[in-house]
DNA sequence: TGTTAATACTTAATTTTCTTATGTATATTG
DNA sequence: CAATATACATAAGAAAATTAAGTATTAACA
C-alpha cells in the first residue's frame, strides 16, 4: 500500500475505530486496522502514539491507565466531543472520496 | 472541504487529469479540478506549481512553452512513464479507498 | 479610463504529518 | 534461553502541504 495516501486520515481512523469498538489501546488499534484492511493499512508506532496524544490533548479522547501484569496499558475512549469529531471526520472523508471520484472520473465501485 | 485529506493525492489528480485531457497548463488544472469537484477540491498555487515541477523533474511530464500574447504559458503532457504512473496511482488510490472503507466500516456508496 | 478581477507562473518560510530510528521493558513461545 | 510479540515513548528528519509575497498581463466594468 502506497502509504503516502494515509496522510490526513490517521485521526479519522482512530476516532472511527473507537466509535465502533468503544475502548481500545494503541497497540490494539494497529492490529485492528491491519486486520480490517487485510494488511493494506499498516500504522506505525511513530505516527500512532503522537496522534493519540494529540487527540487526547485536544479533548477528543479520554484515557484510562490499566495495569496489566507489570505493564500499564493505556485505554482510550471517545469524549462527547470525540464522538462528534468521529462522525464529522468520517463524513468529511466520504465527501472527499466522492469529490476525488468526480475528479478522477472513476466509477464508484465495490 | 477539509483539505488535510488532499495530502498525498495531488500527484494522482494531476496525472489523472492529464491522462484524460491530454494537454493542460497549471492554471487550467486548478479550474478543472474545482469544476469537476463542484468547488470541493481547491488546489493552491503554492502546492500545484511545485508539484508540476517535481513531476517534470521525475520524467512524468513533458513541457511545452507557448506564448499567449505577451505571456508564456506552460503546457504539460504525460510522458510514457507518466502514463504508467497515472494508471498506477489511480489504482493505488482506489485500493486505498477500499481499505479505508473496510476500516471505517462504511458502505461503498454513490 | 482607471480600478478591480482574472489570468499565469514562481518561490520562500513555515507548518503539519508522516517515516525512520532508537530506547525501554515485559510476556510468550518454541 | 533466544526470538518474537506486546506496549509505550520520543527525537530527528523528510515529504508535502499552507500561507504569503512577488511579478506581470489581460479582461471587465463602471
Amino acid at each position: 500500500m502506497e502509504s503516502k495516501l494515509i496522510k490526513g486520515t490517521l485521526q479519522t481512523i482512530i476516532l472511527s475505530l473507537l466509535e465502533k469498538e468503544g475502548r481500545m489501546y494503541g497497540y490494539e488499534i494497529t492490529k485492528k486496522v491491519r486486520d480490517l484492511s487485510a494488511e493494506q493499512i499498516l500504522l506505525t508506532e511513530g505516527a500512532l502514539y503522537p496522534a493519540l496524544h494529540k487527540l487526547e490533548a485536544e479533548g477528543y479522547l479520554l484515557v484510562e491507565k490499566v495495569p496489566v501484569g507489570k505493564r500499564v496499558r493505556k485505554y482510550y475512549t471517545l469524549s462527547p466531543q470525540g464522538k462528534k469529531a468521529a462522525a464529522r471526520k468520517t463524513g468529511e472523508f466520504e465527501e472527499f472520496v466522492q469529490a476525488m471520484y468526480l475528479v478522477l472520473r472513476l466509477q464508484p465501485k465495490t
